[in-house]
DNA sequence: ATTAATACGACTATAGCAGTCGGATATAAA
DNA sequence: TTTATATCCGACTGCTATAGTCGTATTAAT
């Protein structure tokens, strides 16, 4: 219950050890060595923070990433749902497909807890915790 | 990610429900007729929450559940927990037994958010979703 | 007796997450 | 120009916590 992903940990656990490393591109395998994570899975998610313009990526020997600049700044809550998608403690805080809805009698103190963990992980910058 | 039970979802409808009865006795399968929740499901969850001494039931005809006195006092935090363990948003905070630990670098601020949740938690109490 | 309820353990099913594999492309260095 | 080392990317398998089901015993009102 209420688990974050190991992708999740996998992104930050990268991103620390990059953003200690400055400007020199560091490849998968490193940080996968370093801390025992599974190879494959870590440079799939360092993929899709290409993507997301939050790594620079290098090929080809002594290739790797480089964390972006002013990443740091952004929120977890931005930075979580851009990899996992929405924040929702309830199935119907993101799709809504329920069968309840109206009928649903805990809804909205439902919502509003949900609210108030999102706008915790608002507060927290991804630069919290990886410097 | 970040998601709720939903042991613990059926529990809150149920006892928000049971709240509205007042002191009559309260069938899972009325509560989960009125829902469509697996009787069975809640059921369990209903029994569990029996042993907690969270509701009071009664067996025979006319028989069924009803919720304790003063369990709306109690925080959402105990509430979880005692339903469905520690909460902790990633392994370490629960059992320890990472193979990372004092390697590990986002360790500290993770923890520290994990205790953020909780505190959001503890701040609420079952009577804030049920009444 | 019958019926309708809880009690409870064992079992199965599902789905989201975790991890693996194969092959393509890029590029630095020898 | 060959080789080695990296990213890139999609498809695939495996795992595990959660979700849901079933059977049987017990209780008690009618």
């Amino acid at each position: 219950m209420l688990k974050l992903t190991r992708k999740l940990e996998y992104a930050l656990i990268a991103l620390r050890y990059m953003q200690d490393k400055g400007d020199t591109f560091i490849s998968a395998k490193e940080i996968a060595d370093m801390y025992l994570i599974p190879q494959e899975l870590l440079a799939k998610t360092l993929q899709q923070m290409v993507k997301l313009n939050y790594v620079k990526a290098a090929q080809g020997p002594n290739g790797g990433y480089r964390i972006r600049n002013g990443l740091t700044e952004i929120s977890m809550t931005k930075f979580m749902e851009d990899l996992e998608g929405p924040i929702g403690i309830v199935d119907c805080n993101i799709n809504a497909e329920c069968i309840q809805l109206d009928n649903c009698n805990i809804r909205l103190p439902i919502n509003k807890i949900n609210s108030n963990i999102r706008e915790i992980f608002n507060e927290i910058r991804v630069g919290d915790i990886t410097s």
